[in-house]
DNA sequence: GATAGACTAGTCAAGATCGACTAGAATGAT
DNA sequence: ATCATTCTAGTCGATCTTGACTAGTCTATC
């Protein structure tokens, strides 16, 4: 239930990252988690891991600095076959679609266990969590227009639009 | 980029599954690929695993059987507990909504990597790819509609719309 | 009646992942 | 000045996941 794709996904996104301007660890996954955090998941621990991977194969070069009294740290920096693997990367998954595994829809197939008065209930509530998602939306969507963001808008919405079918059948009965 | 929610949607899908009738391991993990696989994912080993940490806290039992000449097998089965423990994740998981993540856009990130020609060519080439899932989805839609079919048809048609966005705005340019 | 291929029923080692932890530096509050 | 917090920068162990493998059975074909 976790693995979706994998066709480099992540290293992608770190090379696309490092492209931008070299950047320490900490650096990188902080953006991630911070910037990034609301559309992918790669914690800190795994970011470190890929880059470690990432040296060991060329794709990237790292460098100890030292600045002021901070401890020293390691300043990654995309390689010229790490931009030749991220164009390469780039071109492979931008076409590919392969649909996600939905997990939180697991309990859909066993609807049939709560009486119908409950289901509706439950399926309301989580109507309710979809909503709130779409109004924290709104609030970046005024800020900032960016397709990742009217992408998931989008899922939203169709997941509302979802809801309310189910809904509907739950109560006609 | 993995992890999407974890509130025991794998330990409900196998409870719920094992509440229908009793299973052997094999007997489980060969329906959820051949049947729910195209929903879910969850590996042979990973439901065997599962199974095993769900017996040695008691959510479910197993005997062994043998039948013919064939190998022996362990039957499982949901215990009482294992049943109040699938009442409970039902209604816990149920009411939930986590937006979940889509790594197939780390590339929406880097579009400005390409050229506006091949930029298209590639969106377009993603929009056949989704096409072709929405496509799939028909010959299953009129034999049995489900639920989850029905989802999946709504978030496939929010993300052809979303690309169709996409690739106008990249073809006005 | 021999060989090939698919089906049954699982196991296991290798690798991926992440929560929790360390430890020093800077900042803010009292 | 002192204490508590937060920030920086990363590491590590425990757990999770899965591709590949084993090993026996049945089925069909020539």
């Amino acid at each position: 239930m976790k693995k979706i794709t994998d066709a480099g996904e992540r290293e992608l996104l770190l090379l696309g990252l490092l492209r931008r301007r070299e950047m320490h660890g900490y650096q990188l996954s902080d953006f991630l988690e911070t910037h990034l955090g609301m559309f992918f998941d790669l914690k800190k621990a795994t970011a470190y891991n890929l880059l470690g991977k990432m040296e060991k194969v060329g794709w990237v070069t790292s460098r100890e600095e030292k600045e002021g009294r901070r401890p020293v740290r390691r300043v990654f920096a995309i390689s010229p076959e790490g931009e030749s693997i991220f164009q390469d990367l780039l071109r492979r998954v931008l076409p590919r679609y392969e649909f996600p595994a939905f997990p939180a829809n697991v309990p859909i197939l066993f609807l049939d266990a709560l009486s119908s008065g409950e289901k509706m209930d439950l399926l309301k509530e989580r109507r309710g969590e979809v909503e709130k998602c779409l109004g924290a939306l709104g609030l970046h969507l005024d800020h900032v227009p960016h397709p990742l963001l009217d992408h998931r808008r989008r899922i939203l919405q169709a997941e509302l639009d979802w809801l309310g079918v189910l809904i509907e059948g739950a109560e006609k009965k």
